[in-house]
DNA sequence: CTGAAAGCGCTAACAT
DNA sequence: ATGTTAGCGCTTTCAG
């Protein structure tokens, strides 16, 4: 490996002359000089070493990217189609910048704390954390972060969240439910928490517009266990089949559980959306496989990851941010697991 | 940010005595020495500067994980649920054997060699690229590599590569669907290269063991096109419903094929398993919420990622190897998706 | 336009 | 048991 001095000395000029070609400084140099000194970094093959630059300069560089992300054997949770493309826009955004991509999967905070000043890292892209966790962060970390579809009491100060807009995702899917007669609907998540209930209240404003209150607690939550969470669509194919639910269209919260449920209800030999409408949020790519294709509102995992990338850049670079609370638009998609409930009067 | 000199200075002692017990060589420095400075490493709440380390040492404790992913915007080929549950159990790995993990998205090769240089790295975790590439890479990276489902026309030397036993889940669930009584088999894949080929070969060798003979080329191929994939599909549909097709059994080579078969089967009015017995390959998370539940073959990519970690820490501090191309194990899920013809005799 | 020199934080060979 | 010293590769200030 060929360092600055060796091509310096090869030329008889100094390292620093070497250094600024290298950085384009080349008023600083002469023009042939600059020639002479390309023509032989590139006949090396000259790379930097990161070791010397990072030693020699205030910042690395390197960008952290953590998931807070715990593993248990044996169950499918981490299977999470997102991650990869999320992976693959941020990898590609970062590289595109001149920066490096440090992966950490881990749910100890302090370990990203450490992390992060053992590399001199520039900035850190946050996924899965939680508030409590955000609030250690902005204590104790000293360089910028972006988080990932945080949902936040206080406001947000000292850090930029890109999120999803949820509340208008479940807004413009429940004004579509409506146009399609639906009045009677319910919205079905594994938790009341963060963008599950942005979605939520997205729902209840849509409603609301039309004078339909509901109590938000009123709505079912699906069970973490897998087998009480079947159970539980079992019970609602049931009582579908039996008549004796008061809903005609099911918001899940999550294609993964419209899918399952719309599986478990036709096993039950409900038809769907004859008997029940379902509608879903993410559109994974199985999302246009089942059937009936499942009308879902979709997000764009890839403008996520460029957006989440421009701006710790912007704050890297000590840029004015346009805000430090994004929302990413959403895309209602109309397939066909919805029924017209107009049609038929 | 406390460095090492500092926690000397304030004990009166060299740095090299305290580089001494940060590094656990105790012998060398007396026991209360040893519990003065571990006591202000700890007050001081010390981290080692990387930039440092790497520059006095020679390897780099950084392990490069390269995807070569081409983003293509619109389609959903980068939603692999694998990614996810690889990448959390690389992270994991790396981290727990004292490591950094350096993550990068490309296709060009020699992006791969160059960052490699930079950083130094100890190791480098190699996905979805070529036999050529792995050639260039061979020849031109100086650290140790190991490289994920890739097949080779030559011996592997030089590296090591982490495999699943590809031949064997196609020769098992061949095997499998020969004793539910099925002789005629089709073997549907993207393509007859790689992991693919090697599924093929094991239902070859399975069927050949029961005197069953056919030409490999004689299987279709899925397109690339989602559009005609799905016209490819519609055709099959179309074949068994006329009972023109000539065989009862499909093995797809990935479950999303199958998954997606299966939709457009049950469209055309078909019946799973009754006219038409599917099974899949990679038992992805919505194996078992679509229905039938497909019978599937299952890899533990938990696994495989841990093995590939173990393996370039060993390649890195100079072990033996066990072996140059592993082949991890697979399971057959058997769920509902297949006939058992036997019984209708 | 070019160069000399110091220094970034850490390690290790070599004293003592 | 502890210290001295040189040096890893690069940048940068300051001087020519």
């Amino acid at each position: 490996m060929v360092r600055i001095k060796d091509v310096a000395k090869e030329l008889g000029v100094s390292p620093t002359t070497v250094s600024n070609v290298i950085h384009g400084k080349k008023k600083r140099v002469s023009p042939e000089m600059v020639k002479k000194i390309e023509a032989v970094l590139e006949r090396e093959n000259y790379v930097p070493n990161m070791a010397g630059v990072l030693l020699a300069q205030s910042s690395s560089k390197i960008i952290a990217v953590v998931f807070c992300n715990k593993i248990k054997y044996g169950d499918k949770m981490l299977q999470d189609p997102f991650i990869s493309e999320m992976m693959a826009g941020l990898g590609e955004s970062i590289r595109e910048k001149g920066y490096f991509t440090m992966l950490h999967n881990t749910s100890d905070v302090n370990e990203v704390i450490r992390m992060s000043a053992m590399w001199n890292v520039a900035g850190l892209l946050l996924f899965g954390f939680r508030k409590e966790d955000y609030d250690i962060l902005r204590e104790k970390l000293k360089v910028p972060f972006v988080t990932c579809d945080g949902y936040f009491d206080t406001d947000i100060n000292g850090f930029v969240n890109v999120g999803t807009d949820d509340f208008g995702g479940g807004y413009r899917m429940t004004k579509y439910l409506l146009e399609m007669g639906h009045k009677n609907i319910i919205y079905v998540a594994d938790d009341h928490i963060g963008c599950e209930m942005a979605r939520l209240k997205g729902v209840k404003a849509a409603l609301g517009e039309v004078g339909i209150d509901f109590d938000i607690d009123s709505m079912p939550i699906l069970s973490s266990d897998e087998k009480e969470r079947q159970q539980q669509m079992e019970d609602m194919a049931k009582a579908i089949a039996d008549g004796t639910n008061d809903y005609s269209a099911i918001f899940f919260a999550a294609d993964k559980y419209a899918v399952q449920a719309m599986s478990i209800f036709q096993d039950e030999g409900l038809s769907i959306p004859d008997q029940i409408s379902i509608v879903g949020f993410d559109d994974v790519n199985y999302a246009s496989v089942v059937r009936p294709y499942l009308t879902t509102v979709r997000q764009d995992i890839l403008l996520k990851a460029v957006v989440m990338v421009n701006t710790i850049m912007n704050m890297i670079n000590g840029h004015e941010l346009p805000a430090n609370d994004m929302k990413l638009p959403v895309e209602v998609m109309i397939r066909k697991s919805v029924r017209d409930i107009n049609k038929d009067r």
